[in-house]
This record gives C-alpha cells, structure tokens and sequence, in this order.
DNA sequence: ATTCTTGCAAACTATTTGCAGAACA
DNA sequence: TGTTCTGCAAATAGTTTGCAAGAAT
C-alpha cells in the first residue's frame, strides 16, 4: 500500500510555490526562492519533495542539458515550450498534433503509459532585432 | 574561424568505436570499452573528444534521466527517440509532421534559428508482458 | 508514544579544468 | 619549433543519504 504523506509546513510550502510557477524551475531555484520568501526549508528537503512529487504524478520533472532536472506544475493542460536562446523568453504552447503523434508512433511500436518532452528553441524578434552581439 | 582539430591516435579511437555503436553509450562506458580493448585513454580525453564530437554535430548527445550524457553515431538524418522506461530500448523515429508543426509555431511568434528536443518515454511491450511487479 | 520528516554535513556521481609534459603539423 | 592535446589529480555541480533531533498523527 501507498503511505500518504505527511502534510508539513516545508511540504506544503513547496507545492505552493510549484502551483504559482509557469514553466521549468530546478529544485535549486525553488529552495533558493523559498528562502527569499522567509521560509526555512532544507535543500535536501526541497530535493526530497519534489522527488516525492514526481513520483506520484503531481509534477513533470526533465533533465535540462545541463544536467539539471527542471520541475514544473502539472495540474494545468499539458503545454509545451518555445524558448529564446538569447534571452530565455518562453512561450507555452500547445500540440494537439505532436500528442496525437506521439500517442501513434508509441501504439506503432507497442510501447504504452506515454509521455513525451518536448521544447522549442529559437531567437525571438527582439532579440533578432534589438540586440546585436 | 574554426580550426579542424588535431588526428591523435585517442580521438581515432573514440570515433571508430562509435562508428561501430548502434545506440547509446555514456562517455564511462565508451572509455572503459577502449580501455578493455588495450587503447591507453584518459576518461578527460574522451569526455573532451565527445563534446567535440556532439559539438561539431558528428554525434547526438543526450541525457538519460539518471544524469548520463549518452552518445551515439550521428550518420542518418534527424529524428527522435522512444525510449522504454523500464529497459531503455529505443526506437529511432522520424517526424515530419513535428518538425512541420514546430517550425509553424516559431514562425507565428516570430521566432528564428529554430530547432527542438523530442523524447517520447513509455513501456515496451516485452517489459509489460515479462515483469509483472 | 510512535512513526515520519527535517536539516546538516558528508558522500556520491558525472563531468570539468589547471597544468606540466607529450604529441602533432 | 610552436601549438595543440593528453592525462592526472583536484575541483565543480547537482543530487543523495546517514543520522540525531523535531513534528505530525
């Protein structure tokens, strides 16, 4: 059987922070972000809970390229990103198209309870514009 | 301008050995296999040699969900992977119809230089059928 | 009261880097 | 010969874990 968790200050305080967050944040950000808000939380804490979170499905984690894994809320529809390389501006967007696809190509290969990642990345019109190097 | 790198006996051996790899190997499992093979490799070396390699675009480089950076030979064209979750075969997929719809939707919010990540994740069949839990 | 959770510090893993000597062009 | 490359060891970065003290039920 599956123990629910205990309902702690800490706990609590990183789901809500999860819940206002728009896109990707690593369990680093969160922690760092919880502590500006005056929270006294644990980075070890803060890494168990989002863990924990991920596991049962609340949020989405993925492994940024750098090595990071990058946690975002999953309560709202499933959304994609487009990203500007140069300035990091995100747009969320969504791909009827690109979930039916992938729903496809997974039955076509026999493989079930899919998920994919998936992110955009280009240089937005601001940064084409504006900003030369 | 970019300078070719220098032909050492290291870096010809890391390429031929990925040449002859079908799928993913981490840069440990590449330099241990070398290293059993009787090439005298420093890990540094090879860690250097497949960046330069995933740089130049001569190899596809990602990152396994434990943290890994995984290569693999880079020969065909672009595509994705679906990847099992529990024993991580992998099927190399194409598709147009996303590449399609990914370069529509920079194109709506004015983004350029565009290209993106795919990974699709779910449960093969033979781990269905084989390992109940 | 008992069991689960926290937080610190130390441990780990994968990867990167400084530097002196070796290898290439 | 003048760079570039290598290998070692030490440094990083992110994440995990042991354990004693603190909370939740």
């Amino acid at each position: 059987m599956v123990e629910a968790p205990r309902s702690t200050r800490q706990r609590r305080a990183v789901s809500a922070l999860i819940a206002d967050l728009d896109g990707f944040s690593s369990a680093q950000q969160i922690h760092a972000r919880l502590v500006a808000e005056g929270e006294t939380v644990g980075l070890s804490t803060v890494y168990r809970t989002l863990q924990a979170l991920a596991d049962s499905g609340e949020v989405d984690a993925l492994r940024a390229d750098d090595g990071e894994t990058l946690y975002r809320n999953c309560s709202r529809g499933h959304h994609h990103h487009l990203v500007c390389r140069s300035c990091a501006r995100t747009v969320e967007v969504e791909g009827p198209v690109v979930e039916q696809w992938a729903d496809r190509i997974a039955a076509e290969n026999d493989f079930t309870d899919v998920s994919h990642t998936l992110e955009i990345f280009g240089t937005c019109g601001s940064c084409r514009t504006g900003v030369g190097s």
